[in-house]
RNA sequence: GGGGAAAUACCCAAGUGGCCAAAGGGGGCAGACUGUAAAUCUGUUGUCUCAGACUUCGGUGGUUCGAAUCCACCUUUCCCCA
């Protein structure tokens, strides 16, 4: 059987936003083992969903047989990409930078092998930090037109809001990061999300001048839902790949509560399901689109945090939504009986869990008739929960329709 | 370097001496309707020992019985000129 080129993979998926050379690069991707790589700017100490997408184009590629190289910004994240903001990044530490970055290696060894060169991970702190300046803009700089730059999309809207000097040289760092790769690992190709494409694009001509080599970019479509939103954002923040960030359940949670219609793309981008079973599945009718909910959280959560936590997650959401099952992975607090002796305030209760950020809150939760406990609405702000609110060591409470949280006696 | 404008709650944005815990919108949370969806409608959205009290309007001082509002200085941002 003939082997599937990667490129129409990626196409049929939807990954592919912007593509340089496509049908050059389609042929190459076709012919050779081609080494591509992708950067990841250290900015906080964990991937988050965002990233979760490039990984998946890496494992794609990786499958098909290519190198993948994993660049950490350990150096460009002392400068800040201007790209896609309109506020200036916040400036990180080296040590701040360096100690998320050992934090990434950890969440690529998961959907990536790195065994026996198969994929390389690297950091551009290593040539970006000790570049000599005059030199740096002798070699590179000269090859770098401003008034060209000026009109990159990256940079419109920052000429509104303001651009520092230190942000708009980042371009140059991550154009001479791929040459620097392109040396160093024979590196043809740069990835990256859309909004990526200035940078790559000028990374691509720079190498194109300098070496006269031939060299490649292309962009992947961003997360986003819908409604153009960026996907990954919950009213808590991101949603990290870090289960000390964003507990398995809640990660799981998040992609099973997906909009209907955001449900077909994700599964294309972010599970290896085969595209027959994620037409057959985004095409269920009426509430039937629940399965496909269920199948995109469930490979999902299992790409991230392994099997037998997507399983334990979605028993803990089988318990509690439908009948039965292990409630393992449920939120939970555990309660010493001491505290429990003259009973305790519900308010303080659902306080002490996190359910509710302050008393305020909890109050009026419970005053609209939000708060759940064993199955039965709350109705008075001053109830005491005492022992026998506790069924086999355990209490439930359910905030809303489906914020769910276990208390255990220790 | 010179001139001008601005900083308000999660975000945008009103407010120019008491009626301001601060309009309006967005977002969030909850209720109804549902399919753990969307849309829609309703309520709610500083903190606390919630009756009442306390802390908020870039920072620090000042004027005043009383300041988000007036004054001084500082910090930051933007615009125009060089």
């Amino acid at each position: 059987m003939e082997k599937t080129n990667v490129f129409d993979v990626l196409k049929e998926r939807g990954f592919i936003q912007q593509v340089t050379h496509e049908e050059e690069l389609r042929e190459l991707l076709g012919r050779e083992s081609v080494t591509f790589y992708i950067g990841f700017d250290p900015t906080a100490d964990s991937l988050h969903v965002g990233h979760l997408l490039q990984m998946i184009v890496m494992a794609h590629m990786q499958k098909a047989g290519h190198r993948p190289i994993a660049l950490l910004g350990g150096g460009t994240t002392m400068v800040g990409d201007p790209s896609g903001r309109t506020d200036m990044r916040k400036m990180l530490t080296l040590e701040e930078i360096q100690s998320n970055a050992e934090k990434f290696k950890v969440q690529f060894e998961k959907l990536i092998d790195f065994s026996d060169g198969k994929a390389i991970m690297d950091n551009n702190a290593d040539w970006l930090l000790k570049l000599n300046y005059v030199e740096f803009l002798r070699e590179i700089g000269v090859h770098f037109s401003v008034n060209r730059m000026l009109t990159a999309e990256c940079y419109k809207n920052r000429m509104e809001k303001g651009l520092t000097f230190i942000e708009f040289n980042y371009m140059l760092m991550q154009a001479y990061d791929f040459l620097e790769l392109f040396r160093k690992y024979g590196c043809r190709l740069q990835m990256g999300g859309d909004d990526q494409w200035s940078n790559i694009i000028a990374g691509v001509d720079l190498i194109r001048r300098v070496e006269s080599q031939s060299a490649y970019g292309m962009t992947f479509t961003l997360l986003t839902t819908s409604d153009g939103q960026k996907m990954g954002k919950t009213q808590a923040g991101a949603v990290w790949l870090d289960p000390n960030k964003t507990s398995v359940y809640d990660f799981y949670q998040y992609w099973r509560n997906i909009d209907d219609a955001d449900v077909e793309k994700c599964l294309s981008l972010l599970t290896f399901l085969p595209m027959e079973e994620v037409r057959r599945l985004a095409s269920l009718p009426g509430n039937e689109i629940n399965e496909a909910k269920k199948a995109l959280a469930y490979e999902v959560t299992k790409l991230v945090h392994g099997e037998e936590e997507a399983q334990k997650a979605q028993d803990a959401a089988e318990a509690l939504f439908g009948k039965g099952g292990n409630l393992d992975l449920v939120p939970t607090t555990e309660l010493e009986k001491e505290e429990l002796k003259n009973g305790m305030n519900i308010v303080d209760l659902i306080v002490s869990t996190g359910l509710v950020p302050s008393k305020g809150e909890g109050r009026r939760l419970i005053n609209q008739g939000g708060l759940t406990l064993n199955d039965e609405k709350v109705d008075a702000i001053d109830f005491m929960v005492t022992m026998k609110d506790f069924k086999d060591g355990n209490l439930m409470l359910k905030k809303g329709k489906k914020t769910y949280h276990r208390v255990v006696l220790r």
